[in-house]
DNA sequence: TTTGTTTATTAAAACGTTTTAATTACTTTT
DNA sequence: AAAAGTAATTAAAACGTTTTAATAAACAAA
């Protein structure tokens, strides 16, 4: 039943040539450069037969002959949360134009698994890595660039360390976000982040202070810690922050938000009454009930093709000096209607 | 700087023993059965040489060799739509215990692009394929098995078609779901669902309808049907429901809840309220909101692993006759205390 | 004609495995 | 002591490419 596939060989017997020749043809060195000059009308001959034939290239031969796997491999933090996987799906369509494959993994913000993946996929043979670097792996990473494996830090960024990355501003992102909640008329503004100390929280930090500072609001700003893995805690500090007066929340990441807001929700205050919200990332609860005044809308696409786009270039060449290049993606802030917002408070008491 | 890989070769010198030998002991094939028979002692000398040299197989040469990739495809209609996310997740995990790397891709509904991800993969060499097959994509699945390639499809099915498959008994939860509304007792309970003829949604209703009519209120059931690629008409659709004093709503997908949802609020009306909700699968919204009177959770684990131990199963006995297993699993409904959802209507007028 | 140059082609080695068939070294059995 | 088994090992082919170095053909220059 299953029929033989059809292979160089067969193309080089069949257009009378040698089997050299044919794979000349295949990885059209033909044309370029001054390396092997094929003569067009054979060429053109080869390609025929092996359209013909409906020739498919064996990759393991490929592989093992050139060492080349194309295959890369794509580290994220947890796949299955919108923001990795949209960035996945759009690394993934762009790698397939460019004849790579991908893999992926999470780390779950474990650097433990990150070594483990890297491990793994070492093993099955990439071409190179993208990695969203979690806490405590800068060593693991610097092991790698020290490693000359090619490598692009996608998010976040490691500190004293000369590798590729593409990132967002994130200062910027946190600086406008807080001034939208300041033009709404907030002022007890308080921002809620994690306690890790990744590079593009910290950037997020940064310019909410500095926002908070340039208004005069400095001695308001306030920015709580959480643990990622005792998410739990949010609640208190939201009821206590409620007890103070606070009168909005800048969330520092899409899983916070969703987590106080279901804080928020669970002690039946509600948004944007009780407390106004802005955010990073969008998230799906945010498509359906527009509670935010203001969130970061990341450059997804952006994220995916430069990410790619740099991979590949150190992938080609592995062997030249090692430059890098920085990337920083400028965010888009997406702001709610004042009046929609307002209407949706009032329908809110005419229903209620 | 890049160091040699450690080939057999380089074990077989150093164990003094021949390649043969040594590739023996890694598949160990050196105990099992009757097929080859090596030395306790030499197998023993040999695997701690390959440790001690930190021996990693060459996967481009097995498979070139064996004809065996060891690489799997999964094709899902959208990988970032939570749902296929998890399960990706999961059958990910489950591939890595078994040596397998998984490849992914995502039809967006589209049978064109099912057909030319099929292609893709096997181009790539695949052992066998997961499948989400989407509407009219039937004869390409027939195909697949046509050519004897190891498949097991995923979440819907083709009709009179001899493939292992793995879905949720989508009648038993339509059927629990539209109860549990009327337990809370609505009357007016209508469906939303896709026109796509899957036939995981075409079960739903079947159980949506069957649960009417036992409760004696088959006059009332509706099923309203939309295009997958139309949602926007949800809104319409659901301001001349509420025109016709429908109480509830039961959807078909979290897709769909999704849109409903939005819809919902965007004309000012409240759940449960206004309508009360129940839904297939859940997603983040549901988490944060708590919305549902009941959902259906569905078994992704289970899901995740049923279909990639009969996949496996299905790759090793290629050859032998093509036996089939049909896996349905038990859905697991979802309710939300009758209580808690009166003291959030309360508050929520308290508050208003 | 000889020599050199350019253009087009090819033979053959290499990549690292798996697997068949053959060989060697021991035991038994006759 | 020869024959027959059995257990352990190996040589060598094969998988389908890429790529180096060699060769052949055609033409231009001497």
């Amino acid at each position: 039943m299953r029929t033989k596939r059809v292979t160089i060989k067969d193309i080089a017997t069949e257009a009378g040539v040698s089997i050299a020749l044919v794979s000349f043809v295949m990885n059209n060195k033909a044309d370029g450069k001054d390396t092997y000059r094929v003569n067009k009308e054979t060429a053109q001959r080869i390609l025929e037969v092996a359209q013909k034939l409906n020739y498919q290239p064996n990759n393991a031969a490929r592989t093992l002959r050139s060492g080349k796997t194309n295959t890369i491999g794509v580290i994220v933090s947890d796949i299955s949360n919108k923001f990795f996987a949209d960035i996945a799906r759009c690394i993934e369509n762009h790698a397939y134009k460019h004849k790579y494959t991908v893999l992926f993994g999470s780390t779950d913000e474990n650097p433990q698994k990150l070594e483990n993946l890297i491990e793994v996929f070492r093993n099955k043979g990439i071409d190179g890595l993208v990695v969203v670097p979690c806490e405590g792996a800068d060593e693991i990473i610097r092991d790698i660039a020290r490693q000359n494996i090619p490598l692009v830090l996608l998010d976040r960024e490691v500190s004293d360390l000369e590798v590729s990355s593409v990132v967002l501003n994130n200062r910027r992102a946190g600086y406008e976000t807080t001034e939208a909640l300041i033009r709404r008329g907030f002022t007890r503004i308080e921002m809620i982040s994690y306690s890790m100390g990744l590079s593009n929280i910290r950037e997020r930090e940064e310019g909410y202070r500095r926002c908070m500072q340039a208004h005069g609001k400095g001695e308001n700003a306030v920015i709580h810690h959480l643990r990622h893995d005792k998410l739990a805690k949010i609640e208190d500090l939201i009821r206590e922050a409620r007890q103070r007066r606070v009168e909005a929340f800048l969330f520092a990441t899409n899983t916070l938000a969703g987590q106080g807001l279901s804080a928020i929700f669970r002690n039946g205050w509600r948004v944007p009454q009780d407390f106004a919200i802005a955010c990073f990332d969008t998230n799906e609860a945010f498509d359906i009930y527009k509670t935010a005044i203001a969130y970061v809308r990341q450059p997804i696409e952006q994220f995916g093709t430069e990410a790619l786009d740099l991979l590949i270039k150190s992938i080609e060449q592995r062997d030249k000096p090692g430059s890098c290049t920085r990337i920083v993606l400028t965010p888009e802030i997406v702001e709610s209607a004042p009046e929609e917002e307002l209407r949706s408070a009032e329908q809110a008491i005419a229903e209620g």
